[in-house]
Formats: structure tokens, C-alpha cells, sequence
DNA sequence: CGGGGCCTTGACGGATGTCAATCGCGGTGG
DNA sequence: CCACCGCGATTGACATCCGTCAAGGCCCCG
């Protein structure tokens, strides 16, 4: 059985650590983190584990928005109070850092404003990206390219190293907009294009990332 | 015939029209504005009419990421080159900020760059309430809710109003992830629920705001 | 009158959702 | 020790929504 990288520990991004390293909060599984309407006073750097983003509507369907790994800030796109809920993945650990505090030191380093905007720069592309991966893609080239942007988040891009993947197949449709059963049925169907394997639970290896990429870029012709 | 509301121009966004109004660029519809690749050196506030961004695919394909209206600002979430085109829908007028300026101006007026991740804040906002438009809703959920942030973002919340809506099906399809005859299907239906009206091309007239809401937030059993 | 957009409507097929059965695994308790 | 249960994943059968293809209408304009 292949080892299994940890999600590891990050430098603080803003290098200001000991202006802005309020609290680090440890979080095991599921643990809450954010409730939907709740003040968005803070700003939340992810610093060991995962932690999932989402939405839910009243008739009990899901949106996640994003899974946040070590060096991800949550939080950015908030101004009066939250409007996502937001709990752990894994067992994580999260810098919790006031947005009050963090206003006073922009105004004292305006430096550290334009790489807040930079941070929140790459939010919109990947959520814009996000929007287009939905709209589309087909289900197989939805999971192949969750599969490869979860690999390169991770720096797991050569062949055959083993891909902790800690979410359910249920956070994967919640989060590419399927259902269980589809992302299931893709999966295997990347399994049967010797693509991918799954050693165990929770795990899987890319055998074959450019065939893998060609899928999620919609540049194969694959029914 | 409805008198049809003229898409007006707005007091600029920033304030600091002396500083930073360097420039204003009138386009006729159609015209770009933007294309993908190009330095990134300019963020362009929509004065009057209406701005198209979009991506286009190898293969055609279109995504429209957001119709910007007077007082949107397109280019925030660039940092290098820009990642998408951008032409006018409608006879426009828009504001082009030269970046290097406005980094300037942030320095000597911190309150603006505050301002300044607002914006960057609603875009993310925006892309992600796209994304969960694209992947949870069903097409009329989606027309819906197109025709309810139309309405909003123009203050016609009242019942009866006469609302243009410049862009064409076309145009509706590519943002909203649907094709040309389901988006006019669904605006058929629509129409059939006694919900809305056509008075005549380029305008829709809403006579039940609160039930187009409902569809939009998928709180109406339609099928 | 004819042509070209743009829009609408219909028929049909296919990808994906829904419902249901089954499997494997780990935990629990008799 | 093993039966039982619950949870997640897989697989199959069927239904349905939406995309594709095609035809036709409306309107503007030459």
C-alpha cells in the first residue's frame, strides 16, 4: 500500500505573523466552522487539513464552492456577514485572523492590500473557472478535471504517485454539480481506461495524467 | 408601447474623477473593448450601456461570465493578461483606469483600496452565485432568476415595469449554460404562467415578481 | 418581393438523474 | 467468534430534461 502524503502545514501567507496570528483553532472532522449568516468579522487561513465550503438550500441540495487546503484563505469575499456555511474535512487547523485587525495593518502596509486583492484576484478566476467547468463540461470531463486540479493543488503530478482523496464520492458530485451515482460511474470509467486506479478507500492513482488532462480539457473523445 | 427605460450613465465609481477619469471610450454595439491576452493595464468602468465578457473555447463554445452594467467595473480579477474578450452589447460608454494610476492613488488614499476589495468582493460574490446557477438549477430556475437580476440590478421592482433586455437569445444561452431554443422555450413558459409578458422585442414586461422569485430560487414546484 | 436575422415550435435521442438492489467494510454486541 | 447493522460505494433499470436537428414565422431592409 503507497504512503499517503499528509495535507501539511503552510507558512503563514501573509508574513505579518505576529501582527495578525490571532489564534490558530483546531478542528477535527466535521467540526463547524462558519454558519451562513453569521458576521464576517474574520478571515480564515487554512492551515493544515481541509475544509469545505458550501451551500445549502432549503430543499436540501448542496453547492460546495470550494475545498480549501493548507495556504487558502475562506473568507475573502464577505463583507457584512457570511453567506456560506463552512465545516472540516479532515482533522484541520485554521488561523483565525480579524478583518479588523487586518484593515488597521493594510492602512499601515499598503503592500499587504495589493496582494489581499491579488488573493481575491484568483478567487474570481477560479470561480469563473468553476462556473465553466459546470456549464460545460460532460460528467467524465468534470471529474477527470477535479481529479487533475486536485493532484497539481497537491504537487502530486508525476505518474503513479498515490492521491489521498479525502472527500466522499457525495462531497465530489456536490461540489462538480452530479449526483453520487454519476461521479461514481465516471470514476470507474476512468478506472476501466487504465487512467486511474484505487489502491484503497480514499485514495487513487493517476497512472496516466496526460490522457487524464486531454479528458478534463474536453480534448478527447470520450462518450 | 412601454416607454423603455434608457440604460443610464452613473457618477463615478471612485470619486476621484480628477485623478482618475483619464480617459472615456465610446464604443458602438459590437465593438471590443478587450481581448484575451492582452496587458492587463487597464480596469474600465461601464459609464453607459451594456458590456459583454466572455470566454471563447477552441471549439466555439461561449461563455458569457457577466453582462456589466453603468457602475460595474471589468478587469479587477486580471493581474497579468487579461483572461477573456470583452465587446459592447449596446452602444456604450466606459472609463478606462489605467492601473499604474490607480496603485498610485491607492497609496496616497488607503479608503480606496478598501473600495477597491468591495468590488473585487461582489465579483466573487457574483461568479460564485453563477456557479451555483449553472449546476443546481433547472433551465427555467435559471431563466428565472436571469430575469430577476436583470430586474434587480436595474431598480425595476415594481410590477408592470417595462424592463429591455438588449442582449439576444444567443447571448441569454451563453450565459446561463443553455441553448438558444431552451432559453426561449422556458421564457415561452413563462409567459404561459402568466408571469411575464413581451410587449415587443428587447423588452419583457414582469407582472408577477414575487412568483418569478420563487421559480428563480427553485421554491416553485415547476416541472 | 425576396433575403437574412432572430425567434419560436416540434420531434427525437442521449446524457444524466432517480430509484433500487447489492457489495464490502468496520463497529458493536450477544 | 460471529451475526447484525450502518455507511459508503458500485451497478443496473428506467425516467426525464435538455440538446440537436429541422421547419416555419416575424420583422426589417434592400
Amino acid at each position: 500500500m503507497g504512503q499517503i502524503l499528509p495535507i501539511q502545514a503552510s507558512a503563514p501567507v501573509w508574513g505579518a505573523a505576529s501582527v495578525l496570528d490571532m489564534g490558530i483553532r483546531t478542528l477535527r472532522a466535521q467540526d463547524p466552522l462558519i454558519f451562513e449568516g453569521d458576521d464576517a468579522d474574520h478571515l480564515y487561513e487554512v492551515v493544515e487539513g481541509v475544509v469545505r465550503v458550501y451551500k445549502v438550500f432549503y430543499d436540501g441540495r448542496r453547492q460546495i464552492i470550494s475545498f480549501a487546503f493548507p495556504g487558502d484563505i475562506i473568507g475573502l469575499g464577505q463583507t457584512d456577514t457570511y453567506s456560506f456555511d463552512c465545516d472540516a474535512l479532515t482533522f484541520a487547523r485554521v488561523r483565525a485572523i480579524p478583518k479588523a485587525d487586518l484593515l488597521r495593518t493594510v492602512r499601515e502596509r499598503p503592500e499587504l492590500g495589493a496582494q489581499m486583492l491579488e488573493m481575491a484576484s484568483r478567487e474570481i478566476t477560479a470561480a469563473q473557472s468553476l462556473s465553466i467547468t459546470l456549464c460545460r463540461k460532460s460528467a467524465i470531463e468534470r471529474v477527470a478535471s477535479f481529479l487533475c486540479g486536485l493532484a497539481e493543488r497537491r504537487r502530486h503530478t508525476a505518474a503513479g504517485q498515490t492521491l489521498s482523496v479525502p472527500m466522499t464520492r457525495a462531497d465530489i458530485a456536490d461540489y462538480l454539480g452530479l449526483t453520487i451515482e454519476t461521479v461514481s460511474r465516471n470514476i470507474t470509467k476512468l478506472k476501466s481506461l487504465q487512467v486511474i486506479s484505487l489502491p484503497e478507500p480514499g485514495a487513487i492513482v493517476i497512472h496516466d495524467m496526460k490522457q487524464l488532462k486531454r479528458i478534463g480539457d474536453c480534448e478527447a473523445g470520450i462518450q
